[in-house]
DNA sequence: TATCTCACG
DNA sequence: ACGTACGTGAGATAA
C-alpha cells in the first residue's frame, strides 16, 4: 500500500487570499466568482503537486472561538468579510463536496486548531502532512513530518517551510515562531505583543534565550533600558499573546485522519458547478482531449458511390473547407450523420451525383447545419442547391446568447459539455503552418462536426423554448439566413473604371497636399502615423494639446478640427485624412474584392453583433461614404448587374426613434410621429418652448443631438461632446428633455431596473442580451452597462423589424414573380436592383411590406429613390 | 498583434 | 471623483 499522505487546507485564510490576489470577476449571471475560481486554481496545483491520499478543508466557526474569552478584543478591529466575498462561501463548500473533499468545523475554534491538532495525530502516526495558508502563524507546526506551505505572492505560489526553512528564514525552531508572535503580536489578528519589540528584536531575544518564560526569567541581563522597561511593564501581556498565538493542538475534534481519505474529484458534479459558474477555461482543461485522453473513435465512411448510401429524411451536414471564406474557399467535402451513420461526401462524388443533389434540394428533407448560410452558399457555387434547413446551430447558439463568440464547432460544442469534435485549428494548423490535411483526417473531422450538430439540436432547441425565444430563432433567423445566402451569392456589381478613375483623381490630389503639408511642417515625415504627426504638431510646430491617447498625443478629427484656427496646416491635414482613407479603403480596398463575375459579393455576418443587427464583412459594404459629397462618389460605381435594370433602394426614416416612442408610450413623441412632424422640430419647439417657426436651425441642431443621445442611453459628457458645449450646458438639455419626454424618463429607469433584477434587456421579439456588469461595483463598468441596457432594446427592436421585412419582402417578390433582387441591408435601409418595368411596383410594395414589418403604437416610414447607380438613389 | 483613426447606421 | 455617448469593419503604423 502507498504511504498516507495529508493535506491540510485553511479554507478561510485560502478564500480571502483568492478573493484579494484576483479582479472582482462576475460570471455573465452577476455572480462573483474571483475566490471560487482562484481557490479551484489553487486547488488543482495542490492536488498536482502533492497528490493526497487524504485532504481536509477545514473552517473557522462563528464569530466567536475560545481565543475570545482569554482576550475579548481578539481579531478585533477587522474589516467585516466583503459580501462579494460572502455570497461566494456557498458556493466553495458545494465545490468541495463535489471534490470529495472532507469539510470540517468545530465550535470554538478556529481552522488552525482543526489543523494543528490533526497534525500531531499525524506527526505521531508518522505519516507525511501538508498544511496549507495564507497565514505563517501555521508555521509553528512544521516539523519533521509536516511541512507548512504558506501562499506567497499571487495564488498559485507556495512557499514551503519545513524546520530547516523556518531555521534559515528566521534562526528559530518552528515552536519559537509562537514565542515570536507573543513577543511581537500580530497586528491583523489584534495580538498586542509587547510594544517597542518588533521582528527583529523579538528573533535576538529568543536566539539568545530560546522562549517568552526565559527571557523574563532573565531578564535583568537584557540588553537596552528602554526594551527591557517595556518587557518589565508588559510581561502579562507578553505571556497573553503566547498563549494567543499558540496554534491548539488537542482540539475536541470529532474526526480521525481515516475519516479524511481522498477518492478524487466526482467529475460530473464538479463539471456541473463549472457550468454553473461560467468556469470554461476549467471546463476546457477537463474536457480537451489532453487530459482526458483521446476522443472517441468514430467511424465515417467516406462515400465513393453516391447509390450505396442511405439517404435519411432528417440528417445532420456539414460543409467542410479550410477557410471561413465559405464564398471564396474550396470546399472539400461533405459530411452527413444520423443515428444510423456517418458518412463524408467528397465534393466532387456530390457534383456528380444526381442523386445526392436532389436530397439536397429536396425540402422535404430536413438538414441540421452548422451554419446554413455557409452551406447553402458555398455548394451554391458548385451547383448544389440545399433546400430545407431545420436547425442552425450557429443561430441558435447566438440567439441563446448573443456574447458566445462562434469561432468554430468545437468552441460552441464545448460549451454545451459535448467535446467529441476537435478545434478547427487542430486539425489545419494555424499561421504559415496551415494546410489541408488528408483526406481520412478531414472526413473524420467533418464528420465529428456533423455528430455534434445531430446531438446538440435537442439541447438548444430545448433552451430556446425555455427563454421564449424559439420563433424569433426558428421564423425570423432562419429564414432570414437563406434569404442573405442569397443576396451574398448574388452581390453587386461594382464597375471598376469609375472606382480607378475616382482613385486618379484622390492620388493626384493627394501627392499635392502632401508636398504642402511637407512644406509647412518643414521636413517630410508619415502624414499617416498618429505618432508622427503628433510630433509634428505639439512639438515642432507647438500648437497645444487637446487630448491624449494611452501612447502620445491625440490626431483625431474632432481634436484637430479644435486646433483648425491655430494653424493653416490643419486644415491641410483633415483633408489629406480624409482623402486618404477615401483612397486606401475604398478605391483600393473594394478593387480588389470584385471578383471574375465583376461584383462584391460581402458576407453578412448573422451571428455577431451584441444587438441583433447584422455587420458586414470582406469587404463591409455597410459602410460605403455617404455623409461628404467626395466619397459618396464612390457609390456611382455600384450599379445594376444587368442592361436596363436600376439600383432601388428604400430606408425607414427614424425608425430608432419610432421604437423608441412605441416602446416608451411617451404621449408627446407618440403623438408627434402621428402627426407626421418632422421629430428634432418637433423636439426642439417642446425642449425650447417656441413654436414652429421660432426653431431656429440651431435649436434644430441641438435637439438632434439629444435624441441621438436618448437611443444611445444619454449622458451629459457624451452629448456635450457631439455639441462641443460643456458639460453642464449638457446636462441642463438633458434635464428639460426628460421633463419634457416624462415617458421616455420612465422608460429609462425601467428598463435599468428591469436589467439589474434579470441580468438581460430584450427586444421586441425577445431578442436578449445579458448585461452581467450592470451590477458591476465599478462605476466605468456599470454605467456602460446602464446605457447599453437603454440602448439595445431601442436597437435591438429596429433591427428586428428590418430583419422581419426581408423575409416578407423576399416572400412578395416571388408571390408577385418579380425579377428584382435584394441586394443589401445597411441597418434601416434596402437596396435593390430591379429591371425597370418593375420600378413602379416597387415604389408601391416596398414602402408597403417594410411599414407593415411590425405593427406599433406609431406608424413606420419607408422613403425610396432610385437611379442608374447607388449614387443616384437618393 | 494592438492601437489609432475613420467610414457607416 | 470616476471618464463615455450605441452598434460595427478596415487600413496604416509600430511594436
Amino acid at each position: 500500500m502507498t504511504k498516507k499522505k495529508i493535506v491540510l487546507l485553511d479554507g478561510n485564510s485560502l478564500a480571502y487570499r483568492a478573493f484579494f490576489a484576483l479582479p472582482l470577476l462576475t460570471n455573465d449571471t452577476g455572480i462573483h466568482t474571483n475566490a471560487v475560481y482562484g481557490f479551484t486554481m489553487m486547488l488543482q496545483n495542490i492536488l498536482a503537486d502533492e497528490k493526497p491520499t487524504h485532504m481536509l478543508v477545514a473552517w473557522d466557526a462563528g464569530k466567536t472561538t475560545f481565543r475570545h474569552s482569554t482576550f475579548s478584543e481578539y481579531k478585533g478591529g477587522r474589516q467585516k468579510t466583503p459580501p462579494e466575498l460572502s455570497e461566494q462561501f456557498p458556493y466553495l463548500r458545494k465545490l468541495l463536496d463535489a471534490y470529495q473533499i472532507t469539510q470540517y468545523e468545530l465550535d470554538q475554534y478556529e481552522a488552525d486548531d482543526i489543523i494543528g491538532t490533526l497534525s500531531k495525530s499525524g506527526d505521531e502516526e508518522g505519516v507525511e502532512v501538508v498544511i496549507i495558508s495564507g497565514d505563517k502563524d501555521l508555521t509553528q507546526l512544521a516539523s519533521d513530518h509536516t511541512t507548512v506551505c504558506i501562499t506567497r505572492k499571487g495564488i498559485t505560489d507556495l512557499e514551503k517551510y519545513t524546520p530547516e526553512h523556518v531555521m534559515e528564514k528566521y534562526g528559530i525552531t518552528p515552536p519559537q515562531i509562537i514565542d515570536m508572535k507573543g513577543l511581537m503580536g500580530d497586528a491583523s489578528d489584534n495580538i498586542p505583543g509587547v510594544p517597542g519589540v518588533g521582528e527583529k528584536t523579538a528573533l535576538k531575544l529568543l536566539k539568545e534565550y530560546g522562549t517568552v518564560e526565559k527571557v523574563y526569567e532573565s531578564l535583568d541581563s537584557v540588553s537596552g533600558k528602554k526594551l527591557k522597561e517595556n518587557l518589565t511593564e508588559n510581561e502579562e501581556l507578553a505571556y497573553l499573546s503566547k498563549k494567543l498565538a499558540t496554534i491548539e493542538v488537542d482540539a475536541p475534534i470529532t474526526i480521525s485522519i481515516d475519516d479524511l481519505a481522498y477518492p478524487g474529484p466526482d467529475e460530473e458534479n464538479v463539471k456541473t458547478i463549472y457550468e454553473e459558474l461560467k468556469f470554461k477555461s476549467l471546463l476546457d482543461k477537463m474536457e480537451s482531449p489532453t487530459e482526458n485522453g483521446p476522443i472517441a473513435e468514430i467511424d465515417v465512411q467516406i462515400v465513393a458511390n453516391p447509390e450505396a448510401i442511405d439517404l435519411a429524411d432528417e440528417m445532420a451536414i456539414h460543409v467542410e473547407m479550410m477557410d471561413e471564406n465559405y464564398l471564396s474557399t474550396e470546399v472539400t467535402g461533405v459530411s452527413m450523420t444520423d443515428d444510423e451513420q456517418t458518412v463524408f461526401i467528397p465534393i466532387g462524388v456530390l457534383q456528380q451525383s444526381d442523386r445526392l443533389k436532389e436530397w439536397f434540394s429536396d425540402e422535404a428533407k430536413k438538414k441540421y447545419a452548422t451554419d446554413s448560410k455557409a452551406a447553402y452558399a458555398s455548394l451554391l457555387r458548385y451547383g448544389v442547391e440545399v433546400n430545407g434547413f431545420e436547425f442552425d446551430l450557429l443561430l441558435a447558439t447566438y440567439i441563446a446568447n448573443p456574447s458566445s463568440s462562434y469561432t468554430d464547432v468545437a468552441s460552441v460544442a464545448k460549451e454545451f459539455n459535448y467535446s467529441d469534435v476537435q478545434p478547427d485549428e487542430a486539425v489545419y494548423g494555424k499561421g504559415a503552418k496551415k494546410a489541408l490535411p488528408e483526406e481520412k483526417v478531414l472526413a473524420d473531422h467533418a464528420g465529428r462536426k456533423a455528430q455534434a450538430v445531430w446531438k446538440l439540436r435537442p439541447v438548444l432547441e430545448e433552451k430556446l423554448r425555455e427563454n421564449d425565444q424559439f420563433e424569433l430563432y426558428h421564423e425570423l433567423e432562419m429564414p432570414l439566413a437563406n434569404i442573405l445566402g442569397k443576396m451574398e451569392s448574388t452581390g453587386v456589381k461594382t464597375d471598376l473604371g469609375i472606382l480607378q478613375q475616382i482613385g486618379l483623381q484622390l492620388s493626384t490630389r493627394l501627392t499635392e497636399l502632401e508636398s504642402i503639408i511637407y512644406e509647412m511642417a518643414g521636413q517630410p515625415f508619415n502624414i499617416n502615423s498618429p505618432k508622427q504627426l503628433g510630433e509634428i504638431l505639439f512639438e515642432k510646430i507647438g500648437l497645444t494639446p487637446i487630448k491624449k491617447t494611452k501612447t502620445g498625443y491625440s490626431t483625431a478629427a474632432d481634436v484637430l478640427e479644435k486646433l483648425e484656427s491655430e494653424h493653416e496646416i490643419i486644415s491641410f491635414i483633415l483633408t489629406y485624412r480624409q482623402l486618404g482613407k477615401l483612397n486606401s479603403t475604398y478605391i483600393e480596398g473594394l478593387s480588389k474584392e470584385i471578383h471574375e463575375d465583376g461584383k462584391i459579393h460581402t458576407r453578412f455576418q448573422q451571428a455577431l453583433t451584441q444587438t441583433g443587427r447584422l455587420s458586414s464583412i470582406n469587404p463591409n459594404l455597410q459602410n460605403i461614404p455617404i455623409r461628404l459629397e467626395e466619397g459618396r462618389k464612390i457609390r456611382a460605381a455600384f450599379v445594376p448587374s444587368e442592361p436596363g435594370w436600376l439600383m432601388f433602394a428604400a430606408d425607414y426614416s427614424q425608425i430608432e426613434l419610432r421604437v423608441l416612442a412605441h416602446m416608451s408610450q411617451d404621449e408627446k413623441m407618440i403623438s408627434a410621429f402621428r402627426e407626421g412632424e418632422d421629430i428634432h422640430t418637433k423636439t426642439a419647439m417642446d425642449v425650447f418652448g417656441v413654436d414652429k417657426d421660432g426653431v431656429s436651425s440651431d435649436m434644430r441642431r441641438t435637439a438632434k443631438a439629444v435624441n441621438f443621445g436618448i437611443v444611445y442611453g444619454i449622458s451629459d459628457y457624451g452629448l456635450s461632446q457631439s455639441l462641443n458645449i460643456t458639460r453642464k450646458e449638457a446636462g441642463k438639455f438633458i434635464d428639460t428633455y426628460l421633463k419634457t419626454f416624462p415617458g421616455v424618463k420612465q422608460y429609462m429607469e425601467d428598463i435599468v431596473s428591469e436589467a439589474k433584477m434579470k441580468g438581460y434587456v430584450v427586444t421586441m421579439m425577445n431578442r436578449r442580451r445579458y448585461l452581467p456588469d450592470i451590477t458591476s461595483s465599478n462605476f466605468n463598468l456599470r454605467s456602460f452597462a446602464e446605457r447599453t441596457a437603454m440602448n439595445t432594446p431601442i436597437q435591438g427592436t429596429a433591427a428586428d423589424i428590418i430583419k422581419k421585412a426581408m423575409i416578407d419582402m423576399d416572400a412578395r417578390l416571388k408571390d408577385e414573380n418579380m425579377q428584382t433582387r435584394m441586394l443589401l441591408q445597411v441597418h434601416d435601409e434596402l437596396i435593390f436592383e430591379a429591371p425597370e418595368e418593375e420600378i413602379e411596383k416597387l415604389k408601391k410594395i416596398v414602402p408597403e411590406v417594410m411599414e407593415s414589418a411590425l405593427s406599433l403604437d406609431v406608424p413606420l416610414k419607408a422613403e425610396w429613390a432610385y437611379g442608374h447607380s447607388w449614387y443616384e438613389t437618393k
